[in-house]
This record gives C-alpha cells, structure tokens and sequence, in this order.
RNA sequence: GGAGAGGUGGUCGAGCGGCUUAAGGCACUGGUCUUGAAAACCAGCGAAGGGGGGACUCUUCCGUGGGUUCAAAUCCCACCCUCUCCGCCA
C-alpha cells in the first residue's frame, strides 16, 4: 500500500511508476477529490465531538449540583445525530479511499529497467556451463514417468488436472530437495527456521499483498474465510502484522518451507505437462524483514544465497532483473533466477527475489523503533524463493539425465538420499 | 462440540455510565546523589489521524464490529481469540 501523504505530496512519481508498469490511472483526479473531500469532513466532525465532550462535562456538572440540564441534553442530541450523519459519510469515504490504495502497486525502485513485458527484461549475468549431450536430451516428464518416479495420471484421478503423486526415489528426491535447502539457508547463510500454518486468513492475503486484487488466483475454502496459502511468504510476513520490533532485532531472516497452492486461473494450456505449472507445489522461501536503508544490499545478499543452491547443484542459470511491465504489484524491485532446461532449450523461471520496500509493512502493520524515543517506522520486506522445489526435480532431471534414461543424483544431495548416486529404471 | 472464566498501554494490573485527561506497579529514558555502580529521590515515557509557521492543539483508539445514551473501557447484541474442565481425535 502506498503512503497516502505521498499523494499529497509528490503526485507525479506515482503517476510515473503507475506508467511504466501499465497501469491504468484513470481515477487519479477523482481519488484526490476524495481525499479533500475527507479532511473536510474530518474536520466537521472533529469540532462536533469536541463540542459534545465539552457539553457532555457541564451536563455532567449540572446533574451533580441539582441542577436541571434538560436544554443542553436536548441540544447535544441533535449535535450527536449530526455527528452520526458526518461519521458514516466519512466511513463511506474512506473505504473507497481504502479499496483505490489496495488495488494499486507498488512504485518501482529507480534501477528497474523501463519495459513493456518479459520480453524487456534485462539479464544481469549467467552461471554454469550449459551440458551438451550426445543424445536427444528428453522432457523431465518422460524420464520421471519412464523412470516411474512421479505419476500424473493417479494425480489428476485422486484430486484433478496439476496435481500429482511423486514415488519412490522421485518423493525422496524431493524431500531431500527440501531438506538440503532448509540445511544450507539455516546453517550457511544465518536464517531462522519456520514451518508456518498453510491455511491463512483474509487479512494475511490483504497484509501481504494477494488480496483484494488477486482472489481468482487463491484457493480459498469454502463457507470460511480461510484460504490455502500460495507461498510461505503469506504467513511468515504476517507473523509480525501489527507489531513494532525493535532496531537491535534487525535485520530478521526467516526461511520456510510449505506446500504452495495456486489456482493458476488464466493459465489454462500453459506448461500443461509436468512439473513447472501445478495447482500444488513444494517451496522453500527466504523472507527478511529490514531497515529501509539497508534493504537494496539485502536483495543483492537474497539472491545471491538463492544462486547458492543452484550453484552447488551445479545447474546452469541466468539473473534477470525484471523491468517495470514483467515486476509484481507488491514489488519495488525483483530478480529472477531462470535456471537451464535442456529439453525445451531454455532457461525458466525458479526463484524470484523482491524487496517490496515499505508496500507490505503498510498494509500488514510492521513496523520497528531505532530506540526508545523514537516513532515508529515501517520496516521494508523481502522474499525470495529459495528455490521452488518442482522446479529444481525438473531442472536435475532434464541436466542430470544420461543416454540409458538413467538420472545421476547431484552430489550435495547423496547424504540427503541415503547416498544414492543415480535413479535408475527398475 | 459442551460448560465456565477472561481479553485494558512495552508488560502486570485497577476501573464496571459523567471528578479517567485510563489509577498504580514494573520495565525503559533523562537528572540528582556516588570514586563507579546499586539503592533512593525527581522528571519523562503509547499509537493513528486532523489543524497551525511554530510553542501547541483537537479527534479517535480499553479484542473486533454494531447498538443504547446528552455522555460508553463500563450497559445490550453478534463475532474472534485465549485459558480451565468435559467429550472427540493424529
């Protein structure tokens, strides 16, 4: 959420930020009438309630001395019913006020490239060598189906189309996945450790920025307002809804793993088969909460402990920063690792890195105290996936295949595994 | 799911229609005293939003949302959460 005073204050950024992203900035003139309009009221009804308490004492002073206080209850009566009348049009107002703020992203930071769609991304570099083969290098379903290591058929009976059953060495894979990314952000890299609740309630979604304009693309349970959460970023970034941390605490690194589920509305017919596009997929997630001065060194630090498993899962990928048409709405500045698959000859997205700056801490209420004396001030947020588990298994299946349809187990992962070294047709 | 008890500032805790501008304690900050510290004493100490150049000032906030009243932390209704006991359960 955008800091209204800002509005006031500095219209054109917002006006620009909302262009470079495309979009639309119809009602700007309209909102900022509202806002007047508001203070207007605010101020009526301010001077109503401040005559009522006044009154209110003397009536109060009256009735203890004997005396009869009848015209000025009858007076205050009428102020009281004006001040009704002032308070629900400001409610009113208000709440449109709100539902604008909500729907509108976040402004971009000055170093995002000026763009249209992905297509104007800018690749900042690229790690590891790309494997060549002496073979046809097939698509991460086929092995993972001729290998008999996941099964999509049983997936789309038990529940329905992207879901799946991973078996055998194809489910340990992925809980080593798990586990080794767990280990290293944990031990490695400093961050603490959180297995949140996968179900969150309305205001996680609005406080961390997927509701209210962004609700085909939950789960959401039915006859309550409880929704599956779609990445761990939902319930660890409101841990601290509402709190006031203190500047000796930050900044606060957490890493989580949980199921993700999303409902992948407008998606239908894209990456249809396998691993890359399921309606429920495995996460680990690195969230920080910083001060605002510090937050652009801690993205470079985010992304690069990313990188790190990539890196020593020895797959190839490349850095992108998104530009202002491609970047989400709660972000001021995001990063995508695309990592390498030799099947489609691509490289595709496996982690993406944002600072959301102060957008999420506004709307979810975080905010810290450099010391005692000092107001409270927002804390910025970050998340990054640290990676996206399905994705990784694709990605090892695709660069780690061999001839025979055999599959070589990363190194980093054979403790994880029991130290299987391959996965091999049974 | 049933029955009870509760949710008040950073924390503990009083208040249960108008002398509350939310008492008091603790914590915290500054000061006095002290070689230094502790203790003691003095003072300060919540958030959000308005107005003003500023010193200031006003409004709102006692789980959340409604309602009653001239006036609500206090009364009424609904909901949420926590605790205790019972039932059920991995």
């Amino acid at each position: 959420m955008l800091d209204i005073k800002r509005f006031r204050n500095d219209l054109e950024t917002i006006e620009t930020a909302l262009k470079h992203r495309g979009h639309p900035l119809n009602d700007m003139t309209s909102f900022m009438q509202l806002d007047t309009k508001r203070r207007e009221l605010l101020q009526q009804a301010e001077q109503l309630k401040n005559q009522r308490n006044v009154v209110s004492q003397d009536v109060a002073k009256k009735k203890k001395a004997g005396e009869n206080a009848e015209d000025l209850i009858k007076e205050m009566r009428e102020v009281s019913d004006q001040i009704k009348t002032l308070d629900e049009e400001l409610r009113e107002i208000e709440s449109q006020l709100e539902q604008i703020l909500l729907t509108l992203p976040n402004i971009l930071h000055s170093s995002v490239p000026i763009g249209k769609d992905e297509d104007d991304n800018v690749e900042i570099r690229r790690w590891g060598d790309i494997p060549t083969f002496d073979f046809e290098p097939k698509a991460h379903w086929d092995i993972a189906t001729n290998l008999d290591i996941v099964n999509f058929e049983a997936g789309a009976k038990v529940s329905g189309s992207r879901f799946l059953f991973y078996k055998g060495l194809g489910a340990r894979l992925e809980r080593a996945l798990i586990n080794f990314m767990m280990d290293l952000h944990c031990i490695e890299h400093g961050y603490e450790e959180m297995l949140p609740p996968m179900v969150v309630n309305r205001n996680s979604m609005v406080g961390s920025g997927q509701l209210p304009k962004f609700e085909e693309d939950a789960f959401k349970l039915e006859n309550d307002e409880y929704f599956l959460t779609p990445t761990a970023e939902v319930p660890v970034v409101n841990f601290y809804r509402e709190e006031i941390l203190s500047a000796e605490h930050l900044p606060k690194k957490y890493v989580a793993y949980s199921a993700c589920f999303r409902s992948e509305a407008g998606s239908a017919g894209r990456d249809t088969r396998g691993l890359i596009r399921l309606h429920q997929f495995n996460k680990v997630e690195l969230l920080k909460f910083v001060k605002p001065e510090d937050s652009y060194d801690q993205l470079e630090k985010l992304s690069e402990n990313a990188e790190k498993v990539l890196q020593l899962l020895n797959l190839p990928y490349r850095i992108l920063s998104l530009c202002t048409g491609d970047i989400g709405f709660t972000s001021a500045k995001t990063y995508d690792l695309e990592v390498w698959l030799p099947q489609s000859n691509m490289y595709r997205e496996i982690s993406s890195c944002s600072n959301c700056e102060d957008f999420q801490a506004r709307r979810a209420g975080i905010r810290f105290r450099r010391d005692h004396k000092s107001k409270p001030e927002f804390v910025h947020t970050l998340n990054g996936s640290g990676l996206a588990i399905g994705r990784t298994v694709a990605a090892i299946l695709e660069n780690y295949q061999q001839a025979d349809g055999t599959v070589k187990i990363p190194e980093v992962l054979q403790p994880y595994m029991n130290h299987v070294r391959e996965i091999s047709i049974k």
